[in-house]
DNA sequence: GACGGCTCTACCT
DNA sequence: AGGTAGAGCCGTC
């Protein structure tokens, strides 16, 4: 049951992450075993916007969820603008855009929306239904 | 230079 | 209560 690791097409950026791909793999499968709840590994993130936001998604505790307006009025900018961050998160569950969520919607996930509610019922996480659209 | 995107809020019916 | 329309920020083609 917990052979089937996130590696059903998750391409994580390791040029981004200051660790061997080994030791990532290693975390990765830590976390997928619930052993890990956080990841020690040392991100780079990037002084854009989008690295300000993927910073304010790694600050989210795991087995919570944040929506794109909480992270929006954070950061003082368009939710829009925050989800666009999310789709465009190099670097995947390490990152936990999955943990952000739509206000009355799943949110979507560049990599698979499927992923994206199993890692969220992995967390004990309830998947909100898409009451719209 | 213009459009799309993992959205949200507000008004109308 | 439900549905539709508009707004608005960032990144990429």
């Amino acid at each position: 049951m917990r052979s089937h690791v996130f590696d059903h097409g998750i391409e994580i950026d390791d040029s981004r992450i200051d660790a061997s791909s080994e030791t990532i793999r290693e975390q990765l499968r830590e976390y997928e075993d619930g052993a890990r709840k956080t990841f020690a590994l040392e991100i780079e993130y990037p002084e854009d916007f989008t690295g300000a936001v993927m910073r304010s998604i790694a600050a989210i505790p795991f087995g919570e969820t944040r929506t794109y307006g909480d992270l929006a009025t954070e950061l003082e900018t368009a939710p829009i603008a925050v989800g666009q961050a999310c789709g465009r998160n190099p670097i995947p569950v390490v990152v936990p855009c999955h943990r952000v969520v739509g206000h009355d919607s799943p949110g979507g996930y560049g990599g698979g929306l499927e992923l994206k509610r199993c890692l969220l019922e992995h967390e004990g996480i309830a998947v909100p239904e898409a009451k719209r659209r």
